[in-house]
DNA sequence: TATTTTTCTTAAACTAGTTTATTTTTTTTG
DNA sequence: CAAAAAAAATAAACTAGTTTAAGAAAAATA
């Protein structure tokens, strides 16, 4: 049998209190565990019933593809971090994909559903999120790409520790080319 | 005594039932009623326990000043729509004002959260909150302020119809000088 | 470890959007 | 309804960020 320690020190965190044993049956019941390698592509726009996620281990990463072909990511996740199209279950327009080898806990929308009925809390994690968004929307909006990246060098520096520099500039909204650019010349400011 | 149907029609509807007295007596103890002024400040960057408002007539926006005192519209509220920051009770970025002579209903973070605990439904605001910024937040990012003009127009012509010009841009993310450009441009297309 | 593939850098020409300033149009108010 | 104030248009010089392309560096794989 797996270790499932994780998702359920996360309903223990949110419940604000012991899981009874039924409690902890339901939850392990609602989850599924997968590896995945990285690249992986768990979620893909088109798709309806999509999924949410929970990452146990690794990297995750939730982007469009517009009109052009360009990918923009929206959101990473790592380490006991939620990802997952809160649209659903209407036809995503999202991918989702590995951006590293990945242990992640699966719910589908139904069962997420039954939980956000039972864990009042679980409303505050996308209340959360929902801030978090409305942040980083208003940086996007009125700051320059390098003012972005020093804020997200300063605020999540781990991040840009694991991903490849075209994330970091697809989540910025900006061009590789040009985020090598802002770095090049900061190194020069040295 | 004032006409606070809309609040209560509000709550009947996302409890999917008929309110009893005493639930319809509590809501309307939580709300207060007020009328403003056209361009009045309901909110303020750097103040703590803001409120949350439910707009019964008029138009408010929720905006941020940046560093160089530029703003940006983050979010419009019409008739029967909530605005407010979600961040609260922590001290806002964010101002609110009305942009017609409104009457809204206020409730205070305090009683907000007794509701949101009562009525699981209001939990899905957040959730279309932020399904919608998310939304926005992608248009913003991969599409040019042209065709988010155009998606605006499409999805809510009503707002082209009540806001200057000026706050629009400030809503598209660019200056009122490119937003005449660009209609200017498209008016010639004809 | 040599080879292939992926990622990053640099450069140069380009475009979407900004800034500042002036004029015209529209709206508000005495 | 005339005057003042606010909003919108236009122009011109500018800048942040893009595009395309080629080479260098780093990482993955045989």
């Amino acid at each position: 049998m797996k270790d499932c320690s994780i998702v359920l020190s996360y309903f223990e965190r949110i419940k604000e209190a012991p899981l009874t044993p039924e409690e902890a049956q339901e939850i392990l019941s609602f989850f599924k565990s997968s590896n995945y390698k990285k690249k992986t592509l768990l979620m893909k726009a088109g798709e309806a019933n999509t999924k949410h996620y929970y990452v146990e281990k690794g990297l995750l990463r939730l982007y469009i593809i517009d009109q052009n072909g360009k990918e923009f990511n929206i959101l990473f996740a790592r380490e006991r971090q939620w990802i997952g199209d809160l649209g659903t279950p209407a036809e995503t327009p999202y991918f989702i994909e590995t951006v590293e080898n990945s242990t992640v806990f699966s719910i589908s929308e139904q069962n997420f559903s039954v939980l956000y009925d039972r864990y009042i809390n679980l409303a505050r994690y996308i209340r959360k999120s929902y801030v978090f968004l409305q942040k980083r929307f208003v940086s996007i909006l009125s700051k320059t790409a390098e003012e972005n990246y020093e804020e997200l060098e300063r605020d999540h520096p781990e991040l840009i520790q694991r991903l490849p520099q075209y994330h970091i500039s697809s989540y910025l909204g900006v061009t590789p080319v040009f985020l090598s650019k802002i770095l090049a010349k900061r190194l020069k400011k040295d």
